[in-house]
DNA sequence: ACAGACCGCGCC
DNA sequence: AAAGGGCGCGGTCTGT
């Protein structure tokens, strides 16, 4: 059963009104308001664990985690319509729902364009929560574009997996809002150690810690006492050019090249200042309060699915910053990696049995170099990672020839996804996320035979080809995009569904959370804060939901989906 | 003074 | 040796 949830719009308090729905969205009963919607949602939750339908779970679910209730599933209407409109071939904008109110209503369809601010209007996003329009409710709104998007998923070429994508998709967005409320544990004393420790001590008013006062001092001596700002690229190039090496960009990997002596003080330099800038003491004041770090999370946030954050530059916190995430007293860290994640995914969703089968051991690089490349697993790694990421030459090139000998469904795959991205084509992940179109708007993208109908009128395929195709550095990058979206995409998607499998055991274990919480997630990583008692049970159920998840996406598959994780007091260790 | 582009690098 | 995907962020630089 699915009970669609709609808060009132006066922004006070908690009311609003339920309607139970049966399984093709339509009216189970009338719609029932409730001064206090959470008070009504717990009583159903309790009784039935029904598929909540909020219009926007990041805007309406933290009011319901406020008031103490954790709801098991939902459908978010918000980032299933944004799902949606890219599988139709839209480009889209993240949590925007404003052709789904437009569709409704016979509207025009605002076309490959985010919502403009505000307009006469009102967008599924304003009826959630915010103004109303006389005449409209906003919950027979909301139960249209349910309904609505129940027809749409059921008419993608593969519903279940669009469906699992959906609910993946829908659960992350309930990970999300309770990893905001948690907060990853963050000791100020010991950063403030790390911090010490790494500039030489805490400077007021944007002064450079002696740290690197001192190895801006070493810089210049190393330039014939020319000063130098080496926080500007332009006055390090000058700088070189001066001592008669011309560059044209300061890459590190660029500078380490000319062998001069005032690269090493000034790459330290960088490294430093860009701890001092980007997670010293300015960040922590900003962004730790009450011993926990509370970024801002945007699940599916990236056009692969991946999420983002913003604020707090938490999907880059340094690896040396790390031994400051330490587990309360009485608790412990359990940190769990998927290890080669996207290379396992390439074997799986390719179904290439010789790279499943390397696929099933614990280091895939070892086992591919063992079979093709004499065992040498630096080539096997460099081979597989350049095939993903697109690089042909270099020394990508050999290992890439023994690999497509050698893995020809898995290299396919890669190519086949990069050629319809050059001649200005859709593709899909293994679940139907599908890829942003072009940037230059064509008349409907050309989508990979593989992967379903093409979104618009085939007849226009050719001209989109060949206006968007050619050979142009620009094909030749969304080539490069769309050969990664597809491996990126659905690990993001192997990851959603992990999430979203723990994050039930993890309510089975300890309803409220106090004791067994997830507290960070990126990409391919996850960290849960349990009490020490609970430690093995978590461990337990992170292996359950890698399993669960495996199972979800690519049942049967040889492929091993390895996410280990390891109990630890904190982050640093966890590794 | 402010906005936006660019740069370089942290993370995956 | 040679150089490839996705981000967010803080710095500089340029244009207004």
């Amino acid at each position: 059963m699915a009970v669609l949830a709609v808060f009132d719009g006066d922004g006070d308090g908690n009311g609003g009104s339920l309607q139970r729905l049966d399984e093709r969205g339509h009216l189970a009963a009338g719609p029932e308001p409730h001064a206090d919607l959470v008070v009504a949602m717990g009583a159903i939750e309790a009784a039935q664990h029904p598929r909540w339908v909020f219009p926007d779970a990041m805007a309406d679910y933290p009011a319901v985690l406020h008031a103490g209730l954790r709801v098991r599933r939902c459908h978010d209407l918000a980032l299933s319509e944004t799902l949606l409109q890219g599988y139709d071939g839209h480009a889209g904008s993240p949590r925007r729902v404003a052709a789904a109110y437009a569709r409704l209503h016979g509207l025009p369809v605002p076309e490959d364009r985010p919502v403009p601010a505000r307009t006469s209007q009102p967008t599924l996003f304003d009826l959630g929560r915010g103004d109303t329009t006389a005449g409209v409710d906003p919950i027979d709104v909301a139960r249209g574009v349910y309904a609505e998007q129940l027809r749409r998923i059921a008419a993608t070429e593969r519903p279940p997996a669009f469906g699992l994508l959906v609910a993946a998709e829908s659960a992350s967005a309930l990970v999300a809002v309770e990893m905001s409320k948690a907060g990853l544990p963050w000791r100020a004393d010991i950063h403030d150690e790390i911090l010490q420790d790494l500039l030489g001590g805490r400077v007021m008013h944007g002064a450079r810690p002696p740290r690197l006062a001192a190895l801006a001092d070493e810089i210049t001596a190393a330039f014939q006492g020319i000063t130098i700002n080496p926080d500007s690229p332009a006055s390090v190039l000058a700088a070189f050019s001066r001592a008669g090496i011309v560059l044209d960009s300061t890459y590190s990997w660029v500078l380490r090249q000319t062998g001069h002596p005032g690269v090493a003080p000034l790459l330290a330099y960088r490294e430093l200042s860009r701890i001092l800038s980007a997670h010293g003491w300015t960040w922590r004041a900003e962004w730790v309060h009450g011993g926990r770090f509370r970024p801002e999370y945007i699940p599916a946030g990236v056009v692969s699915g991946r999420w983002a954050t913003r604020g707090g530059g938490a999907l880059q916190i340094p690896r040396r910053l790390r031994a400051a995430v330490v587990a309360d007293p009485g608790h412990v860290l359990v940190v769990a990696d998927a290890g080669q994640l996207e290379p396992r995914v390439l074997a799986a969703m390719s179904g290439d049995a010789a790279m499943a089968r390397a696929a099933g051991e614990e280091d895939l690089y070892a086992a591919l170099a063992a079979e093709a490349f004499g065992g040498d697993r630096a080539k096997a790694k460099v081979g597989l990672l350049g095939a993903m990421y697109g690089q042909t030459g270099g020394q990508a090139a050999a290992p890439l020839a023994t690999l497509r000998r050698r893995y020809p469904r898995a290299l396919d795959l890669l190519e086949r996804a990069a050629r319809t991205g050059e001649s200005g084509g859709l593709v899909r992940t293994h679940l139907g996320r599908t890829c942003p179109p072009p940037s230059t708007p064509t008349r409907g993208g050309v989508l990979d035979e593989s992967g379903g109908d093409p979104p618009e009128a085939p007849a226009d395929s050719t001209s989109g080809a060949s206006q968007q195709g050619g050979t142009g550095a620009r094909a030749r990058a969304r080539g490069r995009f769309t050969r990664n979206f597809v491996v990126q995409g659905t690990a993001a998607e192997w990851a959603a569904a992990v999430l979203a499998a723990l994050r039930l055991h993890l309510m089975d274990l300890d309803p409220g959370g106090a004791a067994a919480q997830l507290v960070f997630f990126q990409h391919d990583e996850l960290v849960v804060h349990a009490a020490r008692e609970l430690a093995d049970a978590v461990v337990e159920a992170i292996l359950q939901a890698a399993q669960e998840a495996s199972d979800l996406l690519f049942p049967g598959t040889a492929v091993r989906f390895l996410l280990r994780p390891v109990i630890a007091d904190s982050w640093a260790k966890g590794h």
